[in-house]
DNA sequence: TATCTGACGATAG
DNA sequence: CCTATCGCCAGAT
């Protein structure tokens, strides 16, 4: 048996800050790895926050997007979705900067 | 401790 | 606009 996710019992510490930058996160608001990480104190860790909402649920993670404007890879179609539905305009799989 | 992975970022062509 | 490449970070093995 594979185990399908060894589900970490206790958060590490970096989780946990981008869980709280997510969580404040408000309908409508758009913010990239970078920006997370560096809200969550790790600058630089941009990739290490696109692990976090890889494997992590229950997390808005359709309010995260590349620094371009793109959208995830495998997931625009969704994301987009519930973007507009935030009233985040969305072109071409990208994010419409205001 | 070493090595690999990956929802990234910036730059060059 | 695109792809290729390098740099950086945290997590897993």
């Amino acid at each position: 048996m594979s185990p399908i996710r060894p589900s970490p019992a206790t958060p590490t510490h970096f989780e946990s800050e981008v869980i709280s930058v997510l969580a404040a996160l408000a309908p409508g608001e758009v913010v990239s790895y970078g920006e997370v990480a560096a809200q969550a104190g790790h600058p630089g860790a941009a990739r290490a926050v696109g692990n976090v909402l890889r494997r992590s649920s229950g997390l808005p993670w359709w309010r995260v997007v590349a620094a371009s404007g793109r959208l995830v890879p495998g997931h625009e179609r969704e994301q987009a979705r519930r973007l507009r539905a935030e009233g985040v305009e969305v072109r071409s799989g990208r994010v419409v900067l205001g």
